[in-house]
RNA sequence: GUGGCUGUAGCUCAGUGGUAGAGCCCCGGAUUGUGAUUCCGGUUGUCGCGGGUUCGAUCCCCGUCAGCCACCCCA
């Protein structure tokens, strides 16, 4: 272990096994995104670091993976999609209908220290709505967050979706005289609401002239807030999706951008960790690409979510099954006899034109140990070849039944089309 | 960036101031073309790395790196 390489901190190896469950990740994302009508993009990977710091500030750059590039220029390894995404829609706003329907997945990296669920290297399902102020584009986003849970194998026992609006906060902050730039750093402070103790946020509270009461006042009457909690509860509703909603004025997520309803997808469970999390953010576009489009999206990582499917059962047996089927053999060719080698590869062959997923032993081995690779490997059945050549024989490894075949008939007998 | 815990075979770990073990895994075998169990045999370690104390360090001390966890942050 000392000797050789090992990955950079933070960063991880995908073995088979963590691999597939990486895909049955990214396929039930793909699938979601593309029944509810969503489109799929992809951005550089490589930006300018411009591209992150005009959003967020330089103190970011801490966080990320940039440096100098051969040409002179300041890159960053991207730490997120929506910069890249605000660029696209504004440079190419003319050439599509509104509202854009897009969504994407791929790796992110971000220098930080790696802890449980979090690492320097990820992936992201990003999906957003542009062009769309409507809060029934907010939503249709948190109904597919919703569907993505439930096809995972969650149920309204294990999440749900914690919905807020920060316009109510800032229509608060107007109303009790937080002067215009400090609503950003009085947001901070409700964000932090429920981390901190209460008379830290009261401290802190009081140089803006907020009272702890008045914010637990309005948190408390959640439900009859402003903004669009309203009508996104009632479009929720009309889905049957109610009761995964749980309005909570507690939420404003961290990033400075977000202008109106925001959510996050939280599991019930010990950890109460975000899985999940979006917003509106209707300026965004104007910032990086001058274009006026208003917008709302989420993002789903894949490490905390991993660990959250491991950890409950029904999420586990979805993902234990997909794990079988992406590795499973249809057919394993059995050599019986080592000298029709040449004629076992025409099967092997065959059967693969045919679509089966076959295995084979590559090199001579014992009848016994090629039953043992074959169960090993998941295939349903062998084909025997061996010294009666042209007739074959077929097994049902489960039923451990075999039946005689014909080089002919082998397809037929399979049940697979030629 | 800060702190706590950890670091011995591929994996899970035991162990001792006198240069190390178990289980699992893996590979081979147990009379010639059928999957199990069992049995037999076999491979592997600079004891994370560097330095210090000591006659001698895997063990004690310091540093460092890495991992886990928490804080900060969380796009």
């Amino acid at each position: 272990m000392a000797k050789g390489f090992q990955t950079l901190p933070g960063f991880r190896d995908f073995y088979p096994e963590e691999c597939a469950t990486r895909n049955h990740v990214f396929d039930t994302w793909r699938d979601l995104a593309h029944r509810y009508g969503f489109v799929e993009y992809e951005a550089p990977l490589l930006e300018p670091t411009d591209l992150y710091t005009r959003k967020s500030g330089d103190e970011i750059v801490k966080q990320l993976f940039c440096f100098t590039d051969k040409g002179e220029r300041e890159v960053s390894m991207r730490p997120e999609l929506t910069p890249s995404l605000a660029r696209m829609a504004a440079a190419r706003q003319r050439d599509f209908k509104k509202p854009l329907k897009w969504f994407s997945i791929g790796q992110f990296f971000r220098y930080e220290k790696q802890q449980k669920g979090r690492g320097r290297e990820f992936y992201q399902f990003n999906c957003d709505i542009l062009g769309e102020t409507s809060p029934a584009a907010d939503a249709e986003l948190i109904a597919l967050a919703i569907d993505l849970m439930r096809t995972l194998g969650f149920t309204e026992a294990d999440f749900r979706i914690r919905l807020s609006d920060r316009s109510a906060w800032t229509d608060f902050a107007r109303e009790a005289g937080v002067p215009e730039e400090r609503v950003t750093e009085f947001l901070q402070i409700i964000d932090k609401l429920e981390r901190e103790p209460a008379e830290k946020t009261a401290a802190k509270l009081e140089p803006l002239g907020v009272s702890l009461a008045a914010v637990h006042g309005l948190i408390a009457h959640g439900e009859a807030a402003g903004g669009s909690i309203g009508a996104i509860r009632a479009d929720l509703a009309a889905r049957g999706m109610a009761d995964f909603v749980q309005v909570d004025l507690g939420i404003v997520r961290g990033l400075a951008y977000y202008t109106g309803p925001v959510f996050e997808v939280f599991d019930i469970g010990k950890g109460m960790r975000a899985v999940a999390g979006g917003g509106r953010y209707d300026s965004l576009v104007r910032l990086i690409g001058d274009v006026d489009m208003p917008a709302c999206g989420f993002a789903m990582g894949d490490m905390v979510i991993t660990d959250l499917i491991r950890e409950t059962p029904a999420a586990k047996a979805r993902l234990d099954e997909a794990l079988r089927r992406s590795r499973a053999l249809d057919v394993y060719v059995v050599i019986a006899a080592e000298d029709r080698r040449a004629e076992a590869l025409g099967v092997v062959q065959a059967l693969r034109g045919a679509g089966l997923r076959v295995g084979y032993p590559l090199v001579e081995a014992k009848v016994g140990r090629q039953f043992q690779a074959a169960e090993e490997q998941g295939a349903a059945r062998a084909v025997i070849v061996g010294a009666e050549f042209p007739t074959l024989s077929i097994k049902d490894l489960a039923q451990r039944e075999e039946k005689a075949s014909q080089m002919e008939t082998l397809l037929a007998d399979l049940g697979v089309a030629g």
